[in-house]
RNA sequence: UGCCCCAUGGUGUAAUGGUAACACAUCGGCUUUUGGUGCCGCUAUUCAAGGUUCGAGUCCUUGUGGGGUAACCA
């Protein structure tokens, strides 16, 4: 039974509030039944969980109500844009499973059409090119409480404000010395409406259209205006842009021409804890070198979610389990690693590869002899099958699964203890241990019992033991570059805190690469390839992985009911 | 401080005026050739006060708390 299915759990699934506006607007004939939607990026930056959820918000309801969905780069400031930054982004969506409708879109391309409509705006003295700094507009637009003033270039002629609008297009101007605002209602409530700027003088290159224009629409300009060229009847974006719904209203208004206006509906981010989810930090991250890039695997992103080992299928349950509301939510991370291990686990081959290795030597087994064993693949699938382990007289286990003297809690290796399984071979005890001059244990002896080999089906193979130990054969091991990733903070919210920086909060322990010993069977893993390394947890093959070094990402460990 | 939004277990989300539920987390038990998985169970929730109603988590009022907002960013 496929529970996790993100589309057929949707089905049994009560609709969030923005799929029952979306419902009662079709229930109306609004837009003829139509829905168009839109996924808007700037690409500034790697797309991150946080925009997973508003991909999965934007495309899913247009999935859901038979419609479809535009990818858009608003690419409005070309001193921040990068062409880098469209390709990932075209990249992730995709890896996401997502199909945007036709070519992708770009602001960009609607800039001849923003400016005529803006021509008209002035004709219609509704918009005005004022000619002060920036602190004095700022000035004079009041605070919440106080009304603002009017700009003495308010009342400026419509020839001239047409004329010198052509010159700020045209370059004749430094930045900063003009922008274009619309002319709405300085005592306004709400402080968006106090004449907002809609082109200010930006003297850059950008990277569609290079140096064809001087001045740059703003969001609130361009973006509302760009939902109308296409058609969009749904633009649905997060909480901070409610407060501009009334200029986003008010400009499509005072441009559209018939009935059709696309609505904009707000719902809340989604944040996660242990991390942060700003553009502007991550980047910060990237630069000083605190991370490898924006794929590292400690990173929010879905690059860096995806060189972790997380599957595009296991990020969509998971926004589809946290939900879309209107509430400041952080999302506690243990529900993203859940979403993957219930995949995984379902999925992914168990492997044998020890970590911490320490030698143990079989005195009653013979030298010089390999035993291929078989050993089962999955658990959880067994179309997976079986696969062969050699198994020889010294083998390594985990440090940690061995003690000289234990409780009875402890049921794994002891000296003097009970046997303990070791995985898909023979039942071991433990007989004695070498030491080096400073104490630290060297080598383990133990014997076997000849008559527990795993499947042989014998009486003495079915005896109950406590621990099952995973192992690798000495001789055949090969080794392995283990990454072993922890979260990148050590705060529940890192930037959560006024008086701290978030980098105060950097987990010093957020990676540890060891070298590991696994099972030859690993010799051929190629980039990508998942695997659970037996009570371990699940690995993926990095990308920097090559013929002659294995290199592995632990994605998440197994959860560890043991209390020590 | 004005305006806007939000308030349900620890976290997130449902309940659409009619028995407050689901997932994750926690804790306990059973199963298990992974101290994994699976199964069963426990603990724990409607911010407060009024009002409307036969009946309020849901509607109304006020208060409280949290968030957003006054960029030539998006």
């Amino acid at each position: 039974m496929e529970i996790t299915d993100v589309n057929e759990n949707e089905e049994k699934k009560s609709l969030n509030f923005i799929e029952q506006l979306v419902e009662n607007e079709i229930k109306e004939g609004k837009h003829d039944g139509r829905i168009l939607t839109r996924f808007p990026p700037e690409p500034n930056g790697y797309l991150h969980i946080g925009h997973a959820k508003a991909i999965y918000v934007s495309f899913g309801i247009a999935e859901k109500f038979g419609g479809k969905t535009n990818l858009r780069f608003d690419d409005t400031n070309p001193e921040k844009e990068d062409e880098e930054y469209v390709e990932a982004i075209k990249e992730d969506i995709k890896w996401l499973g997502y199909e945007w409708e036709g070519e992708p879109k770009f602001t960009s391309d609607y800039f001849d059409q923003l400016y005529t409509w803006a021509q008209e705006l002035i004709k219609q003295g509704k918009a005005y090119i004022d000619s002060q700094s920036s602190e004095e507009m700022a000035k004079q637009k009041g605070t919440p409480t106080t009304p603002g003033t009017a700009s003495p270039y308010r009342e400026r002629s419509t020839e001239e404000n047409l004329e010198l609008f052509e010159r700020m297009k045209n370059g004749d101007f430094e930045e900063g010395t003009h922008v274009l605002r619309a002319k709405i209602d300085m005592a306004h409530d709400n402080m968006h409406m106090r004449d907002p700027l809609m082109y200010r003088i930006i003297n850059a290159p950008h990277h569609r259209t290079g140096d064809t224009w001087h001045i740059y629409p703003m969001y609130d300009w361009a973006h509302g205006e760009s939902d109308y060229i296409e058609g969009i009847t749904n633009s649905l974006c997060s909480l901070e842009f409610e407060i501009h719904r009334p200029l986003y209203e008010w400009f499509v208004e005072n441009i559209k021409d018939g009935e059709y206006q696309p609505l904009q509906t707000e719902f809340s981010r989604l944040n996660l804890n242990y991390t942060v989810m700003s553009k502007r930090k991550l980047l910060q991250l990237v630069e000083e070198e605190i991370v490898s890039g924006w794929d590292d695997p400690r990173m929010p992103t879905i690059s860096g979610l995806r060189r972790r080992g997380y599957t595009p299928k296991s990020i969509r349950s998971f926004i589809d389990t946290v939900g879309v509301s209107k509430r400041n939510n952080i999302i506690d991370v243990a529900l993203l690693e859940s979403s993957v291990k219930n995949e995984l686990n379902k999925t992914v081959p168990r492997v044998m590869a020890v970590l911490d290795p320490i030698k143990v030597i079989i005195d009653n087994y013979p030298e010089g002899e390999t035993e291929w064993l078989d050993a089962e693949n999955s658990q959880e699938d067994e179309s997976l099958g079986f696969r062969k382990v050699p198994f020889s007289r010294e083998i390594y286990i985990e440090r940690e699964d061995f003690r000289e003297e234990a409780n009875k809690k402890f049921f794994r290796l002891k000296l003097g203890g009970k046997e303990v399984r070791l995985k898909s071979a023979y039942f071991i005890k433990g007989e004695s241990v070498e030491k080096d001059a400073d104490g630290n244990i060297t080598v383990i002896h133990a014997t076997y019992d000849p008559l527990t080999k795993s499947g042989s089906g014998t009486e003495e193979s079915k005896r109950k033991v406590k621990g099952t130990l995973h192992w690798v054969s000495a001789e055949h091991a090969i080794d392995a570059e283990v990454r072993l990733y922890d979260r990148l903070f050590m705060d529940e919210n890192p930037d959560g805190h006024k008086e701290t920086n978030f980098k105060e909060f950097l987990n010093p322990d957020s990676l540890k690469v060891i070298t590991a010993k696994v099972e030859p069977y690993l010799k051929d893993a190629k980039h990508d390839d998942k695997f659970q390394f037996q009570r371990k947890g699940y690995f993926v093959v990095d990308k920097d992985s090559t013929a002659d070094k294995l290199v592995f990402n632990r994605t998440v460990g197994l959860r560890d009911s043991w209390k020590k």
